[in-house]
DNA sequence: ATTGAAATAACCTCGCC
DNA sequence: GGCGAGGTTATTTCAAT
C-alpha cells in the first residue's frame, strides 16, 4: 500500500501515462521486463493506487467544444456548509472539468469547456452564477491550448 | 474525417473516457451492440481524431506531487517570435502540465505541479523565471482539488 | 519471496454475409 | 449491423531459484 516506487515501476508509469492502452508484453519489451513480471507489476500499481484510471482523451474542438475559460468564483463566505453545499453543486455542471479550491481567499478556480462563446455565456449565467454562496465570477477565455498532458514528472 | 456523432458514437464516447481499457467485448454489451460493430465504432473514432489518445491517470499525491499551482505570465512584449520561443521553452518542463495563451493580453496560464512548496519555489525561480520574455508571474496555488476529469460532455 | 514459462481462457480482428 | 474463424493477449498456475 505504502509500497515505494523504483526504477522499473517509474519506466512502468511513464510508459502507461502516455500509452494507456499499450499491450502487457509490448509493455513489458519497452521496459525490458517479462511479460509476467511487468503484469504483476502493473497489477500492484493499479491496486495500491498509483495509477487512478484509465480514460480515453478526446479531442475537444471535434467534439465541439472548442471553448476553455478559466473562471475564478468568489464566495460570499467560507463556511465549512457553504463550501459543500457550492462543491456538490458545481460537481453537477458537466462543462466544469476542474473545480479547485485556492489557498488564501475563499475562491474556486474552475476549468470550463463550452461549445462556444454563447454557449459559455448561458452556462455562465444559468448554472454558474447560481451556484449556492457565488458572490464574484472572473472570466479568463483561452485564446489557444499550447499544450495540456496528464502525465506527471516521473 | 468531418463525420458526425450519432447516438450511438456519444455513448461508445462517454464509457471509454471513464474506463479507457475497458474490453471491446464490454463495452459492446454496455452500449448495446455486438463487438464487431463496436469495434469498428471505435476504430472509426479512433482514426478519425475524434479518440486522441489512451492514457493512464496517476495519483499525483501517492507519486510524489501533491502541490498544484497556477501560474499567470505576462511577457514583455506579443511579437510571434517571442510568444513561439516561450512555448517552446514551456514544453521542456516537466512540472507545467497545460499551458493556455489567453486572450486579450498576451499572458499565459500554466498548470504546474511540484513536489511541495519548496520544489515550486525552486521551479519558480530556476525554471519558469528564465523563460524568453517573462515579465512578470502571478502564482495561485490550490488547497484542495475538488474534483478533476478529462471527460468532456457528451 | 520473486521469477520465467507454460497453459488456459478471454479477447481482438477481419473477411464475409 | 451481425456472425464466425484464426491469431493474439491477458491472467493464472506451477516449478525453480
Amino acid at each position: 500500500m505504502d509500497s515505494t516506487l523504483d526504477e522499473m515501476d517509474r519506466r512502468i508509469l511513464h510508459v502507461l501515462q502516455r500509452q494507456g492502452r499499450i499491450s502487457n508484453a509490448d509493455l513489458a519489451e519497452r521496459v525490458h521486463l517479462s511479460a509476467s513480471a511487468c503484469h504483476r507489476r502493473v497489477q500492484r500499481l493499479e491496486k495500491d493506487g498509483f495509477i487512478r484510471d484509465y480514460v480515453a482523451l478526446l479531442t475537444a474542438r471535434k467534439i465541439g467544444y472548442p471553448t476553455m475559460v478559466f473562471v475564478e468564483i468568489s464566495l460570499s463566505g467560507q463556511a465549512d456548509e457553504l463550501l459543500e453545499a457550492f462543491e456538490r453543486e458545481v460537481a453537477l455542471v458537466p462543462e466544469v472539468l476542474e473545480c479547485h479550491l485556492m489557498a488564501g481567499t475563499a475562491d474556486y478556480i474552475l476549468k470550463v469547456v463550452a461549445r462556444d462563446t454563447d454557449d459559455f455565456a448561458r452556462v455562465h449565467r444559468q448554472k454558474l452564477a447560481r451556484l449556492p454562496g457565488v458572490q464574484g465570477m472572473q472570466s479568463s477565455f483561452a485564446l489557444r491550448t499550447v499544450f495540456k498532458t496528464t502525465a506527471l514528472p516521473t
